[in-house]
DNA sequence: TTATTATTTATAATTATTATAAATTTATAG
DNA sequence: CTATAAATTTATAATAATTATAAATAATAA
């Protein structure tokens, strides 16, 4: 099953109508792995679809988040909740200096959810695993400013 | 070092004053394990220092988290922030429906931080790992609304 | 078609956070 | 010990993300 199959199914099981608009968003957050905010997905979207609302954007990714179908990232450094269309476990790496935010594949993350479920008792729905830190780029730049 | 120590000389070596109000601030980030939002913090603190303003809340948290003192959680599904004064490596598990955040020791993490280091080339500054399900207790009262 | 329901949209309201500048406190120099 | 300078706090206003509300629209069902 494709990402999008996965959100507009999730949608549709909830008993949700498959609109336009929300066939849009889940598009977009299939396909990018930028982790766009909400007002940046509103920004792309209204271009192709002129007559959609922040207010739609909002809902609909309030109803992913809770249908635990894509994760709310916490803030990258600049104050924004990015989202993540990307549910399968893996880490988050954000730069505090450019604000981009990288994925890495990790299947030790896996072992962690079980061991959690087993000491906690929790009900896993999701995770959000957001390192910080410092890109190699900004790293160099810093460098550069710090000693020239 | 205590974590209150780690907190008020992370603020003394970047340069800066050790106040009143910053003192309470890392005495009460110190002391609770129950990741306050800034206001909780404000309302909390308010009660024994009533000229506290709000901003200057704000203002110590943001250092801190500048500072990679303390870390800023990302939305516990209620929309706010929170503050973890607890930087060593764990994990914070969130409930969605009471809103309260557990935290768990995981050795783990410490393996994990290397392996990013290496195979990405950040230079990793802290982390905000969120993972977020139904505490033992919300399933409880979930099945118990569900099928009474 | 007609009635009903869900959804979107537009607008206004809310609220967390930040910006600014005056007032206060703290450190420092004389 | 005072006077001056710098940092900090506070109060106030501004900003901006998010939510609430209700009218307009679209989709479903009878």
């Amino acid at each position: 099953m494709t990402i999008i199959e996965m959100l507009t199914s999730s949608l549709k099981t909830a008993g949700m109508r498959l609109t336009p608009q929300r066939i849009f968003i889940c598009q977009l957050l299939s396909e990018t792995n930028a982790h766009p905010t909400a007002i940046e997905i509103f920004e792309r979207l209204r271009v192709q679809y002129p007559s959609l609302s922040l207010m739609t954007v909002y809902n609909t990714l309030n109803t992913l988040v809770d249908l635990g179908a894509i994760n709310a990232l916490g803030h990258a450094g600049d104050d924004n909740v990015h989202y993540d269309g990307n549910i399968t476990p893996h880490l988050n790496l954000a730069c505090v200096s450019c604000h981009k935010i990288a994925d890495i594949a990790s299947p030790k993350m896996a072992d962690l959810e079980g061991e959690i479920n087993a000491a906690s008792g929790f009900k896993i729905i999701g995770a959000s695993m957001l390192y910080y830190g410092l890109c190699p780029d900004c790293q160099n730049l810093t460098v550069r400013e710090t000693y020239q």
